[in-house]
RNA sequence: CGCGGGGUGGAGCAGUCGGUAGCUCGUCAGGCUCAUAACCUGAAGGUCAGUGGUUCAAGUCCACUCCCCGCAA
């Protein structure tokens, strides 16, 4: 059960390494992920990544508008499964669902548990300078992500590292984990082992309105956001014009310990290829941008044809 | 038919009321300099997204098509 990308990718995963030396170790019996949502520009209905790649994979999807319906434990009984590998679905499942399976449910969820348990772990551990994190895979139980742990797999998070690059990793490290630690389940080698008590993090969904940059907080800070908020919801600003404001995507940017007291928000620098704002503390240099209706580029490109001069404030 | 912005030399943009296409950067050649991503001189490079229409004349006006992007979801 799953619905996004990282979904997609462990069920992949899970298929290809299905097989080892030639016996079969598990077999994928059925597939369910969120019905699917109008997207994209003319609100077309657009396939969940988990149901493509289902599809492409030659599987059966189930498409429950919600995984509690009597409707819904019904068809996943008729599949009579052993386990049930959950990865960002996107509900909250009943008792009554995990208690089907015979090896209950695995959850798949790309934080070090117990920190950042909920919604968006990768985000929050970039936004809060972590500097390492990785994937768990736990016991499912009727809790928010406080299921016994099974196994994990860490990875440190670098000053590159945006939440799709991060994103892409744990996806891959999920993916492996889950494939090594299956045969030593179900062999009974693998004993779960409670979340500790101490560390308890909750990773809130991200909203839009956490990109907009407030500038009077650290330049460092500033830059932890940008990259945790990237490719999504994007960290922005406006630059105020007459009439209306322009939204403008910040999508890198590194941060100079210097020390300024103009007011957080002004424009510093801005040449060829240079663009310095003002934060409460440090300054932060743009690296790549988009203005609205127009495509990302590096901050050269921009100054190439778009006056932002020194002494502008972003809003 | 959800709302909106846009497609102009390699990149990013300007182009007014229709009248032989400009700017910044890059590229190439030459010069200056101990030296340079700096500076000076020169050059190359465009079917103005496509199709049709209006006109003496269309990047510009009209119609349709294709593509890119922001919002929303």
């Amino acid at each position: 059960m799953g619905t996004p990308d990282l979904a997609a990718a462990c069920l992949r995963k899970l298929v290809s390494g299905s097989v080892s030396n030639g016996q079969s170790l598990w077999k994928v019996t059925g597939v369910i992920s969120q019905p699917d949502k109008p997207k994209g520009r003319n609100l077309h209905l657009q396939p969940t990544p988990v149901k493509a790649a289902a599809l492409e994979l030659g599987l059966e999807c189930f498409q429950p508008l919600k995984a509690k319906d009597p409707e819904s434990l019904e068809w996943i009984r008729s599949k009579n499964p052993d386990l049930i590998v959950v990865a960002a679905y996107g509900q909250i499942l009943p008792q009554s669902l995990l208690d089907i399976p015979r090896f209950g449910c695995i959850n798949v969820h790309t934080s070090l548990l117990p920190k950042y348990r909920g919604a968006a772990p990768i985000q929050w551990a970039i936004w809060d300078n972590c500097c390492e994190t990785g994937v768990t895979l736990m016991k499912m139980n009727a809790g928010l992500d406080t299921g016994d742990i099974l196994a994990t797999r860490c990875t440190s998070i670098t000053c590159e590292d945006n939440a799709e690059t991060l994103h892409d990793r744990l996806a891959e490290l999920g993916g492996e984990l889950l494939v090594e630690t299956l045969p030593d389940y179900f062999a009974g080698k693998i004993t779960p082992r409670p979340q500790p008590e101490e560390g308890i993090l909750y990773a809130r969904k991200i909203t839009k309105e956490d990109g907009h940059l407030n500038w009077n907080l650290s330049a460092r800070e500033l830059c932890c956001r940008i990259r945790a908020l990237t490719p999504w919801p994007g960290a922005f600003c406006f630059i105020p014009e007459q009439e209306r404001k322009i939204m403008l995507k910040i999508w890198q940017a590194e941060f100079l310990e210097k020390a300024t007291s103009t007011r957080p928000g002004t424009i510093l620098t801005s040449e060829t290829d240079r663009l310095e704002v003002a934060c409460g503390n440090g300054v932060l240099r743009i690296l790549c941008l988009q203005r609205e209706g127009k495509k990302r580029m590096d901050v050269r490109s921009f100054l190439a044809g778009h006056t932002l001069p020194a002494g502008t404030i972003l809003e």
